[in-house]
DNA sequence: GAGTAATCTAGTCAGTGTCAAGATTCACCC
DNA sequence: GGGTGAATCTTGACACTGACTAGATTACTC
């Protein structure tokens, strides 16, 4: 029942996603194609529309899953070590560990910003590092915990996106979560 | 001399460039257009493919600008005020500055990585970023500071990023510099 | 088994990047 | 000043893309 080479596809999203992170993983999602996409997957130029609507509509649901998958590895790290500096370097190793998810999810031009799945998925991804950050915060004792909470958000996704870009210098550990451990604990270090 | 209406246009690289950043500050670089940016320099669609090569050709152009432009930035901030946390307030500054330069330098994808002129704009970016990093990181007693620099990037690279693409909550300055100065001296507070 | 909804195909349109060939103008040298 | 070569720009073409419409086929439900 799985395998019909017949009219219906059977699983044609996943199929379409699939791809799609196999394609935005390799050559960033300017290079995605809705033909092409359609063409890997063996079915007409215009089916991936008929799920997904547009081009945008697919990016909204690659960044719904990324952003579940995110709250989900954070949460999970919160969960396990109760440590924000493992938390942080969870959010480094989701972006590492699911590239496409990350190349799409920051840049809210690619999708629709306004989808109601996108912005839930999103406030509990929020939430799953507001959880972990908020130790960290809670312990500085001169700036404010937001900012702190900010600082260390930026400082991992920074480096999640510098390293994902090749523009990290070379000599850094070849593991990216430890070398992702590594910087961080120049932030977190002495505190909490 | 100037405004011939006539054949040649007599400065369509600078013409091109120009356009060309205005439509990434506002829709980002995959709505950039070949044949808009001709249209708008009144020129033909082929036109900007002679000084450029190609759609590559000119991102490099775009981002070689680009990191010239951040290692004056980042230079005369190093000069002006010796503090590597004005030195990271720059790099912000910058990236708010021209984000349309910024939303290109980073994604190698889009330009040629090997053009000579790129890798020398963006060695001299780095020196600069090297230099104004160096004192918060030979300031560290424990991790390296190699480290230390990369941290101290990766957080001012990654505030500039989670801002430009309107990530960052609610409550926050409205100058980003401001912004960026208190949540950069969560890092670099009781340091150097 | 019939009727309806979901899924996919086929055809079309305007728009795009890129290439090749030709027209026009500029810059330089005699 | 006139002529030559290089630089600049135009025109035309090709394959490709996203999006839309109408229609064919299949699955689902009663």
């Amino acid at each position: 029942m799985s395998t019909h080479a017949s009219y219906h596809h059977g699983n044609l999203p996943r199929t379409i996603i699939s791809a799609a992170l196999d394609v935005i993983a390799e050559s960033g999602p300017s290079a995605l194609s809705l033909r092409d996409l359609a063409r890997r997957a063996g079915v007409s130029h215009a089916a991936p529309a008929h799920h997904f609507g547009d081009r945008a509509g697919l990016l909204t649901a690659v960044a719904v899953q990324g952003f579940g998958f995110l709250a989900d590895a954070l949460a999970e790290a919160q969960r396990q070590s109760g440590d924000f500096l493992e938390v942080g370097v969870a959010y480094v190793g989701f972006a590492v560990g699911h590239p496409a998810h990350f190349a799409v999810m920051f840049r809210p031009e690619l999708y629709r910003a306004d989808d109601p799945e996108l912005i839930a998925a999103k406030a509990r991804a929020g939430e799953s590092l507001y959880r972990g950050a908020a130790p960290f915060g809670a312990s500085e004792s001169g700036p404010d915990s937001q900012e702190a909470a900010l600082a260390a958000w930026s400082l991992v996704h920074g480096f999640a996106t510098l390293w994902l870009s090749g523009n990290l210098p070379a000599g850094l550990p070849a593991d990216p979560r430890q070398a992702a451990r590594g910087v961080a604990s120049v932030l977190f270090s002495g505190r909490g």
